[in-house]
RNA sequence: GGCGGCUUGGCGGAAUUGGUAGACGCGCUCGACUCAAAAUCGAGUUCCAACGAGUGUGGGUUCGAGUCCCACAGCCGCUACCA
């Protein structure tokens, strides 16, 4: 961009680093089998959340975690750790074909092309990936290993007295039926209602809805015929397990939310006048008694076998009326309730009243049973309905108020005693009452919520009505895909049954097509390939594809091990990169918004891996951070339409690499959110000139030569000592921290102290650089070459601090009158209370506080303040 | 509506177990160098003329609160009829 001369020439030498690091291969990680592996060193695993590789390159918010990971990585290198940090390509997927559609390119070329340009861009940042070990999710030899893993998924069930998965082999050797035993695989075929979505061509799970609908596509429900991944087996063991890692709480809680445990009850209702009985889920079991009516899903199977004559138009009109505006936003019709009578009624079990069944779009197929009872007195939903529909409203629970302020009162301020009269009045609106005491509802009368519960539900198992039961929100997971880019099903259909492919024939990979644009009906693309679709045995391939997960969800394993032709990873490199804790990877970096969806898939691969024996942590990922996201100059999302996306690629260009990196670490806390500012990317670029000016000046040629207050003398400078100490000291435990920005601080400050002394010892001046390498490398290393180091720093040992340079003779005590600062005082480190006390009523500036008055306490805090109390 | 996060100078942000509020950087002001400018180096910079006041607001605990407790407000993110 701009031709003025830059005060110190990144240009020249951060190319040249970057190339002599990977000529070199110094950042290459040794594995179990490898000659110069040493099974003895420590190992670190850290991980970053590998890009999806778009057309548009990197954005700033990459480098963002990426650099932190770096930092890590090449400190942990310099703490005597084998680091394993690499980097890969999600290389698959729904954004890659749009693309290539868009482009008119085949997304096997234009996909080749991102990858390129990411691969370019992240070498320009100098991290010390080991680029041995790059994987892309597209190439022929990962997605074998992704369709090996999809067949170990398809050939195991969910053992519920184990609680883990196991082989279907074990179910043929009990003499299961191939039809039985296709009924309990953990990847099945089944046909549901899908979210569709016509213009992309595909199906999406429910967790990628709303992505793609923000992108402006349509979706609309749909019944298709699907693979399935069983997740929910897993529903209580992903929320257990949560526990045992190290991750942000945040987190934990949107993931367990995600999979929505809650426990309740099942309840029978018998319709009247017929045979079939209505089951629903609720968690309030001890309000049954103020159920006053029942709402179906429109979509229930039973609706049309229970309306009557006279509610079937309506019935049907109403049902008609919800599939047509099943991809309009629910939000809009979630403002006020519908329903319609269907002329049926149910028998309430505890009581036998007949209670009118509607049905209603605020109950959804998806959830429970598709049928709840309806509960107005004690249910905002169930009591906007009524109160609209003019159903009866009745109330099952007092509120208790507050027990601790007012014990037996209630809500509404009427005694317990009071309500047990039955002298209470309609609620006029409803109440959650939970904890309550159960009234109105015979045998449950007077019992605070919780046994009221119990009890009912224990009455329901008696008398054969229902059972205790515990329901999740999590649904498995809809696992296959319309679109040509991405892994085929390892699998083939033969007379109305699917079968696994041979392991040997793996990997399966898609024909060439020369069309892949969606066709606008849900047939798959792959149907298109007729010679690759059927075979010579006449059965015919799977022409569904996997999701972009697929690959994501193994990444990490892969890297351990990245060419084994024989495994998806040996045993040997598995148990070496593996911790002694639950989870394998020691630090995983990346941003909030897989936190439901890669990070929850991710940990069920992995616990089927763990069930079946082939890994040995149940979890993938120890601890986990998120990064915050970069704003852009205005303090608003970085966006096209805005006009406000920093593009790393200038940055380098105009200011070099170790500043893009330092700037990045230097905005504030890693986690944090926080807007960009192009002068804070000159603020660091100005500290990277003045270390550079520390030990080099220009001379009249433009070129450099070493600064003559560099000395390869001790260093006499006691001040100077303290401060390059505290800085190796502060840097350490600042990068454990991951608190980066005040690690940069520090080394700002000692900087400072450089530039003002007048003799720059080397041995100092060295040991700085070497605690600045891992942050600004390319800086670091060519000032170490320039001034004669030996080797590469990259490869030093991190410096060891002196504990006895930190230490001050006397510290500056803080002398407070009531808590105000009123002097400051230079006294030994060790002084006493005595010795500061008498110091302090001493000084003239305290004495203007402390006349006329009585000096009442004094606090002292050694080796810091003391506080005088008077009045 | 629910859940989570955040709130400190003109700006990004620092502040061990409660113990000097504003480290470091940006911006700004002044000075040096220069014919001049840029760059660089040096000094200063929370507000107020001053007394004093001050970490979103109001209370509380404490010798002492940005930090702990209670109540409230505002911004941001996620989620949304989950029975």
């Amino acid at each position: 961009m701009s031709d003025v001369r830059k005060p110190f020439p990144f240009r020249e030498f951060e190319l040249q680093w970057q190339q002599r690091w990977e000529s070199e291969k110094t950042f290459r990680t040794p594995g179990p089998g490898d000659v110069a592996f040493d099974p003895a060193k420590p190992k670190y695993y850290v991980l970053d959340m590998f890009p999806y590789p778009s057309g548009a390159g990197l954005h700033v918010g990459h480098p963002e975690g990426y650099t932190a990971t770096d930092i890590i990585g090449r400190y942990k290198r310099m703490t005597g750790h084998n680091v394993l940090h690499p980097m890969g390509y999600d290389s698959f997927g729904l954004p890659a074909e749009q693309y290539a559609i868009k482009t008119g390119q085949h997304p096997a070329i234009t996909t080749a092309a991102n990858i390129e340009n990411f691969r370019r861009q992240l070498k320009s940042l100098g991290f010390a990936y080991d680029w041995d070990r790059e994987i892309a999710t597209t190439d022929p030899e990962y997605v074998r290993w992704t369709q090996w893993i999809f067949l170990q998924i398809y050939n195991s069930y969910f053992c519920e007295d184990s609680n883990k998965a196991r082989p279907v082999s074990e179910l043929e050797a009990k003499g299961w039926t191939r039809e039985q035993i296709d009924e309990v695989r953990l990847a099945y075929v089944a046909d549901t209602p899908v979210w569709w979505s016509p213009d992309l061509g595909t199906v999406l799970a429910n967790e990628e809805v709303e992505e793609w609908k923000g992108k402006g596509h349509t979706v609309e429900r749909r019944p298709l015929r699907q693979w399935m991944l069983r997740i929910t087996k897993y529903a209580q063991r992903l929320i257990d397990e949560l526990d045992t890692l190290d991750w942000p709480d945040g987190i934990k809680l949107l993931q367990k939310n995600w999979i929505g445990r809650s426990e309740g009850a099942s309840v029978q209702f018998q319709i009247s006048n017929f045979e079939s009985q209505i089951e629903v889920f609720t968690t309030r079991p001890d309000t049954l008694f103020g159920a006053t009516y029942m709402v179906l899903a429109p979509e229930h199977p039973l609706v049309l076998e229970i309306t009557t004559a006279g509610q079937k138009d309506a019935v049907e009109i109403y049902q008609k009326s919800i599939a047509s505006k099943s991809d309009m936003d629910r939000g809009d019709l979630n403002k006020d309730k519908s329903g319609v009578f269907t002329g049926a009624f149910a028998v309430n079990p505890v009581n036998d009243v007949k209670i009118p069944i509607w049905i209603a779009d605020y109950v959804m197929m998806g959830y429970g049973t598709g049928a709840i009872m309806a509960v107005p007195a004690h249910d905002e939903r169930d009591f906007e309905f009524a109160t609209k529909f003019g159903l009866e409203i009745k109330e099952v629970v007092a509120a208790v108020c507050d027990r601790r302020t007012n014990p037996g009162e209630t809500s509404d301020n009427r005694s317990a005693a009071e309500i047990a009269g039955g002298n209470h009045r309609p609620p006029l609106q409803s109440a959650t009452c939970d904890p309550g005491i159960a009234i109105n509802s015979g045998f449950l009368d007077g019992l605070p919520t919780a046994e009221a519960k119990a009890k009912m539900i224990h009455w329901l198992e008696s008398n054969h009505l229902g059972k205790r039961r515990i329901q999740y929100k999590l649904r498995d997971w809809l696992f296959s895909r319309q679109r040509y880019w991405g892994e085929p099903f390892p699998v083939v259909w033969k007379d109305g049954q699917h079968h696994a492919i041979s392991e040997n024939e793996l990997p399966l990979l898609a024909p060439p097509l020369d069309d892949y644009k969606p066709s606008g009906s849900p047939e798959p693309i792959l149907t298109k390939a007729t010679g690759w679709v059927n075979l010579p045995d006449g059965s015919v391939r799977e022409t569904n594809t996997m999701p972009q997960w697929a690959g994501s969800c193994w990444y990490y394993l892969r890297y351990c091990d990245p060419s084994n032709t024989n495994r998806f990873i040996s045993h040997e490199a598995e148990a070496y990169w593996t911790s002694d804790k639950p989870g394998m990877v020691d630090l995983y970096v990346g941003g909030t918004e897989h936190a439901v969806l890669h990070l929850l898939y991710s940990r069920f691969w992995h616990k089927v891996l763990y069930d079946l024996g082939h890994v040995t942590t149940p979890e993938p990922f120890q601890r986990l951070v998120n990064q915050g996201l970069i704003l852009g100059e205005d303090g608003q999302k970085m966006s096209k339409s805005r006009g406000n996306v920093v593009n790393p690629d200038d940055v380098v260009r105009e200011y070099g690499a170790d500043a893009l990196r330092l700037y990045e670490m230097f905005m504030g806390p890693l986690e944090q959110v926080k807007p960009w500012q192009m002068k804070g990317v000159e603020g660091v670029s100005r500290f990277l000139a003045r270390v550079w000016r520390v030990a080099l000046e220009e001379q009249q040629d433009g070129s450099f030569r070493i600064s003559p207050k560099i000395q390869d003398i001790p260093c006499t400078d006691k001040e100077l000592l303290r401060v390059v100490h505290e800085t190796i000291k502060k840097v350490g435990e600042d990068i454990d921290k991951l608190s980066f920005n005040t690690a940069i601080s520090q080394m700002m400050i000692c900087t400072n102290a450089f530039t003002q002394t007048e003799i720059v010892p080397l041995r100092e001046f060295t040991q700085f650089l070497t605690v600045l390498n891992p942050f600004a490398p390319h800086l670091a290393e060519e000032i170490n070459a320039r001034i004669g180091g030996k080797g590469m720093l990259s490869e030093q040992t991190w410096p060891a601090y002196d504990p006895a340079a930190l230490v001050r003779s006397e510290i500056e005590f803080i002398i407070q009158v009531n808590g105000k600062l009123r002097d400051r005082l230079m006294l030994s480190k060790d002084a006493g209370e005595t010795a500061a006390q008498s110091a302090a009523l001493a000084s003239a500036k305290v004495k203007e506080h402390t006349d006329g008055k009585t000096i009442r306490k004094i606090v002292f805090v050694p080796g810091k303040l003391l506080n005088i109390v008077a009045n």
